[in-house]
Order: C-alpha cells, then structure tokens, then sequence
RNA sequence: UGGGGCGUCGCCAAGCGGUAAGGCACUGGGUUCUGGUCCCAGCAUCCGGGGGUUCGAAUCCUCCCGCCCCAGCCA
C-alpha cells in the first residue's frame, strides 16, 4: 500500500465511484484492476494508472487485481511478467493474492464464444486479413458484410470448434462477432473475436492454437473478476460500446470501462515503441538506462517509489489530453530526497587547495550533520588536512559582481571545517590553473568565527589523503525539445536527441564515508544534487548516477544574465 | 452531414447556477555553515469565441472555432 493518507485530489473518476456508491451499485463494493501487457516494460506512464487504479482501491476501501492480459503469444514473454511483478512492488502496491491472466480464462472465454455462435451473435469468417481491411470501409463509408456472415449456427461451431482443434492454418479464418458494417464506429464493424495462431503461449504453451483478441477477452476478464470500474486511457473510448455489447449479450457481470488520458512528459517519448527504438538503435543503454522514464530506467537514476506516487498524485486525472511538465516529476524526487537522503562531500571536478600554514602530518576528524531535515540521522567525522580538494566552479580568478564563492584574497569557509583565504594561484606551464595556496584560520575550526566575521560562501571539500576516487555520471533530459513527438515538419523523435544527455566524469574525489555504499542507496552531495549509487559500482570504483540536480539559483542568476 | 472525446493562468488541475481552489514554473523579500531546505508576498476582473436563458453562468441552451483518437487477425 502506497502508504500516504492524504486527502488525495477530487476527479471525475471519484465522483464517478462515489455516485455509485450513494446507489449502491455494486452492493458497494469498489474493485479495480491494473491490466499490463506483458509485451515490454513498465514506464511512469504506467506509474500513473497503477497508482490511479491500487490508490481508488486503498480509498473506497477496495480492491484491485494485478492482471496480465496475455493474449497474443507472438509478443509476450515470462521476462516481462517478472520486470512487471517487479515493478509493482517496488512502486510499493500489493494485490494480495489476487494476481491474474487473462490466459486463465481461455476455456471460459472459448465457453461463452460458443454461447455467441448460438445465440447468433458470432460466425466464422473465412476473409482473409486483406479482405476484412477491405470489407471494413473506410472512416466515411460504410463496410460491406461478409459474405460468411450468415452461415447457419450449426456450421460456425463446426468450424469454430475446428479452428480451436487446428486444423486450418494461421490467418485462414476468424470468429467475428455479428454487430454492424454499417457503424459509423469501426470497432463495431463486425471485429475479430479469434484469431489462429499456433504460437506457443508463455503459460499455456501449445495448449491453443486459437487466442481471443483485447476487446473479447478485456470485458469478459473484467467481468470474471467482478471488477466494478475498469480504467483505460482515452484511445479505448471508442471500443467502450463494443464492451458493453459483449457483456450484455453474454448477459454476465458488467463492469463499467471509464477512460481518463494518458500521462505525456515534456521532453520525453513515453510510447513502448520508441522507448524500444531508443533501446534497439543504441541511443541508451537498455530499459533500465537512467535517462529512460522507464520504472526500471528511474530507479537506477535514483527517483524514489514515494516521489513516483507524489508525483501521480499531483498531476491528477482527467480526459483533456496534456503534458505534465518535466519540472514537475523533478519537484517530485527533491521534495522526497531532501527529507531522507544522507548528505555528503563530493568533488566532482576537483581543484587543489594547499592549506599553507596547516601543520604538514596533521589530520582533523570534523564532525557533520547526516541530515539537517533529520534529527535523527545523526553526525558523523569528516577527515581534514593540508592538502584539499574543491570544485572548480567555487573559484573564480576574475569573479563577477554576484559570485561570492573562492577568489584571490577572499574568505570562506570550508563547510565544517574551517575559514580559508586565497593567497596565492598556481599555473602551469600552459598557464591554466593548476592550484591555489590558502591560508585557514586555526580559531574557526567547525565553521564559525569567535569574532564573529561572517563569509558569504561556504564551499564543499573533500580531504586529498582520504578521499575516494569515484566516477559520476551526470544526466540531462534525452531530448531538447518540449515535444519531440511533435519536432514540427514531420521531423523524427530522434532528430531531437540531447548529444549532452549523459556526462561521464572519472576522476571525481568524495568523501570516506561513502566507502561500501550498496547500489540503489542515495545520497545528496552537498551543493551539488542528489545521486545514487549504480549497480555498476565495485568497492574498488564506485559509481554514481546524479539523480537531479539541487535547485540553482547562482546557474538561474548567471543564465539570466547571458 | 463517419464516429468518439476534449478546450479554466506558461504546465497540470479543482470548480457541477451564487460571483475563479491548489501544485509546478516564474518574480520579489526574509531565515540559513548547502546561492539547498524553510518562511512570506506576487502571479486568470476572467474560464476557446459569439449569441441566449437567469436577479445572477466557467457552470444551463445554442451556434461557431480549435485540438486529440479510430480504418491491427496489437493492446
């Protein structure tokens, strides 16, 4: 359970349940389901109707059924079933032992197909797949009927029965339901019900050579399960009178389908198919790549369950088509990070700073706050010496009018540590700056002055004789276009790519306390932003995945300036 | 004159006939050993447009405009 008893927001989907409820539809009851397809891996436009469909549940004191809707063999696999199981869990939902197939319901689905062919309702169709496209007509005009559409009943079961036994080849028939060629809504244009296919099936193997298609097997699996409101997004609104044209003819349990839109990000490609051609064409690395708004891809990059399922709760749930701004999703992790990550001493590119008159052999043990937002989280000793390292961005040999961080003859202070002031810049041959000569200022050890002299800088640091060399590796959005479905003039997706989305950084110094840190843990780097340890990480070279940056107000002030 | 939806602040989104919630973003200011967090303030006289009903409309009626989805034996 998504755990947060927040009053969550109003939408049309409670006024929905709790009309119903005030009627007693249902005997009461409230009970949903998340429906996955097996065929790929789980984005956080997922995210939004798991947390949409379990958080109704846990609200009208309900439940809600995982089930996999599992009925084209040709795409589905057991690898994806598990990465889904996962991914559930770990966005922190539990559909008890509710956990389905749709694949379970294939005799039952098979037994009311012929309950169809009886009644009327369904034939055997021996158009090929070419012709029903033809048949079908087009937006405007009407479709033609079949010439199979009125075959006697008792044939349509011979044959159907027959296709279930195999013995006509793929694509040489299909059960059709009997509605409408005329329908100015092609779905009820006389839609396959069956298809042959001698695929084997991930579970039930070669058990069928006939497989039910989504909008027979949808309804009816809903049904089966005594779901009560059967959430979809906005593309399946114009199937939703072929559900209930199922269910009423097969006279069963009738769920009611409600369609809210699906969740689009800014600077970002949520559809599975390009999500693949990211994969496929090597513009990432793998589902789980960190730049990917894949569930598996936001866990390596760090994003917490918790600022997942904010972040679902905060966009809300409606039928207007939008796009939530990136922004947003990235509020989501700081507001959770800030309250629980650890924070820590990371160099990322590193500047040497020799403390001039600090005693050659010494070694300070300073002591620093876990987490200021935490009490609880404690202290602990950060070691401090002559020779240290800063980031190259906190100095400045020529700094402008608002830049209150490390240059020539300035003060500032070491954070827990000390006062520092520049005294002298060393050069190399080719004149870059190889490092700075300091000065401390014994009497400020811990960060404050007794006389009370302020600095207006405190700088991150990180001890040369003890620090742990680490490779960062820092992410950007992967696209630099608002919408790069849309990149205008019929532009590809991936002509929109971000070249700088990921930077790689060797070299980079953090603190000894980061020693053994597991993958998956986080930590927020001080000034900098929060990161996360990689699953690539080894005690010999560990690896972080910069999660988000900290919100910037020196980048804001100097971008505006440019 | 195919069918189905949707249009409230830059981005989401409440509102359901009684006179525009909230969040993000943005802008100012305060606190601060993170230019972080936190705090305070500002940010739609107006709800795609025109008519109409009403004492009163974003909410009802009507016409118009714009955007999205549908012609898989995919889901």
């Amino acid at each position: 359970m998504a755990g947060d008893e927040i009053q969550t927001p109003s939408n049309f989907i409670k006024h929905i349940i709790e009309e119903d409820l005030k009627n007693n539809k249902n005997d009461g009851r409230v009970h949903t389901r998340f429906p996955p397809e097996p065929n790929g891996y789980l984005h956080i436009g997922h995210a939004k109707s798991i947390c949409l469909n379990f958080g109704l549940a846990a609200e009208y004191n309900g439940l809600c059924n995982l089930r996999f809707d599992d009925t084209n063999p040709i795409k589905e696999e057991q690898e994806y079933v598990d990465a889904i199981i996962e991914d559930v869990k770990w966005l922190g939902f539990d559909w008890g032992e509710r956990l389905y197939y749709s694949s379970d319901y294939f005799s039952q689905l098979y037994s009311y197909a012929v309950r169809l062919i009886e009644d009327g309702s369904a034939y055997v169709c021996d158009l090929s797949a070419d012709e029903i496209r033809e048949y079908r007509g087009t937006l405007r005009e009407p479709g033609r009927e079949s010439p199979y559409r009125n075959r006697p009943v008792d044939e349509n079961l011979d044959l159907f029965e027959r296709m279930k036994n195999g013995e006509f080849p793929d694509g040489s028939r299909t059960l059709r339901a009997k509605i409408d060629m005329a329908s100015g809504n092609i779905n009820m244009r006389d839609p396959v019900i069956y298809r042959i296919q001698r695929a084997a099936h991930h579970r039930t193997g070669d058990e069928w050579r006939i497989y039910p298609m989504y909008d027979y097997a949808h309804c009816v699996s809903d049904s089966i399960e005594g779901i009560t409101h059967s959430l979809c997004t906005l593309e399946f609104e114009d199937h939703r009178p072929l559900y209930d044209w199922f269910l009423e003819r097969l006279r069963i349990f009738h769920p009611q389908q409600i369609e809210f839109a699906r969740l689009n990000i800014s600077r970002a490609v949520m559809s599975k198919r390009k999500m693949l051609k990211l994969v496929e064409e090597g513009h990432v690395n793998g589902w789980d790549d960190p730049r990917m708004l894949t569930l598996s891809g936001l866990r390596r990059r760090g994003y917490t369950p918790a600022s997942i399922r904010n972040f679902c709760e905060r966009i809300g749930v409606a039928k207007a088509s939008s796009t939530v701004d990136m922004a947003l999703l990235e509020y989501c992790v700081r507001e959770d990070l800030n309250k629980r990550a650890p924070r820590v001493m990371a160099v990322l590119r590193p500047l040497r700073v020799v403390i001039t008159n600090y005693p050659e052999t010494q070694t300070d043990e300073l002591e620093a706050i876990n987490n200021p937002e935490d009490p609880d989280a404690g202290t602990r000793k950060v070691p401090f010496s002559k020779i240290i390292y800063i980031e190259r961005d906190d100095f400045m040999e020529d700094p402008p009018k608002k830049f209150f961080r490390l240059a020539p003859g300035r003060e500032v202070r070491l954070r827990y540590a000390y006062f520092i002031t520049c005294r002298d810049v060393v050069r190399d041959e080719s004149g870059a700056i190889n490092e700075l000569h300091c000065t401390y200022d014994p009497e400020t050890r811990g960060g404050d002055a007794p006389d009370g002299r302020k600095v207006k800088a405190t700088l991150h640091w990180v001890s040369e004789a003890h620090a742990l060399a680490a490779e960062v590796r820092l992410y950007d959005h992967l696209f630099n276009t608002e919408d790069p479905d849309n990149s205008g003039d019929g532009a590809d997706f991936r002509t929109c790519l971000n070249p700088d989305s990921m930077t790689v950084l060797d070299g980079c110094l953090v603190e000894p306390s980061l020693s053994g840190a597991g993958p998956g843990s986080g930590f927020q780097f001080e000034r900098l932003g929060y990161f996360s340890v990689d699953p690539d990480s080894s005690d010999e070279r560990p690896v972080f995945n910069r999660t988000v940056t900290l919100r910037d107000t020196w980048a804001k002030i100097r971008k505006n300036k440019k």
